[in-house]
DNA sequence: TCACTAAAAGACCTTTTAGTCCATTAGAGA
DNA sequence: TCTCTAATGGACTAAAAGGTCTTTTAGTGA
């Protein structure tokens, strides 16, 4: 569904979140071993988001990444329309560049709720409500079943 | 949503259907400018179709592409997953490789709903079903609304 | 059977996505 | 202020997606 790249984004997010409630904040060698992403792909996405201005970095010892819990919640879809654009979320199923109800592609009409579903649902989940689940919900995990595999 | 090839081959074979519907055969110049496709590309698409199984064609002089009436109607599913096979139906928003009910990613409650909805469109809509649609209401297109743009 | 037509085959090219590596910068703490 | 550490920046590589072009193959019908 999502690009590598959001995938990589949302746990790596998702995890810096968890740890930052445990008043810890975790670098890019922790981050990546925990949600199991390549570390130097991994260090490009988080400067990305660095950039962007959702998360802080800190240089030197015990540095790493973290919230400012100042802001408001960040939501999943401002996660990925900053990475991949926003066509998963109002373009057509078949690809045309104009289609809504006035002129439909013959999947309109099925297809605009279950797209509209999705963006719902980027849309009301935030990082910080994933960190939630994943914190009181030990069965919820960020990564495989066995990191010994 | 899906892959620009998945997209292109939905509506040539769709395209193709109306034109069944119509006795008629098109080719690939006629397809490719209709739909608005590039049509080296679309050419190679629907090799693959051909060899899927999913159409028949006719060389040489009024050859061209169709549907074998014989054959049950073809989903939209079995188009989309022959290209970039099932993920989108199957697999996790958050990118892992295991994620069930029993041991879920943090958005898999949310998530799963949504991919299922979106399987289930896929599975009962057939390039038939969207051929009809098409020619019984002159709404529906398979392009943009002025060609001449 | 010849000429024409249109699909098939396959080599090739371009762009995007995915990912690596190394040198640089800057903060922390001793 | 020195040293260690960890993020930053940017050049680079690899693979996949997207797309083109040219030659070959095989029907059609005159």
């Amino acid at each position: 569904m999502f690009k590598k790249e959001s995938e990589y984004a949302l746990r790596a997010l998702v995890y810096i979140q968890t740890q930052n409630m445990n008043t810890r904040r975790p670098g890019i060698a922790e981050i990546a071993t925990e949600i199991e992403t390549p570390p130097s792909f991994t260090a490009k996405i988080l400067q990305r988001m660095v950039k962007q201005g959702f998360i802080e970095s800190q240089k030197g010892i015990n540095g790493g990444y973290f919230f400012n819990p100042e802001k408001k919640e960040l939501s999943l879809k401002r996660v990925i329309v900053s990475i991949e654009g926003d066509n998963l979320f109002c373009g057509c199923g078949f690809g045309l560049k104009e289609c809504d109800n006035e002129n439909p592609c013959p999947l309109h009409n099925q297809y605009a709720p279950v797209r509209d579903a999705m963006n719902d649902l980027v849309s009301n989940e935030t990082i910080q409500s994933m960190a939630r689940k994943s914190i009181n919900d030990k069965k919820i995990r960020l990564n495989r079943l066995d990191l010994s595999k």
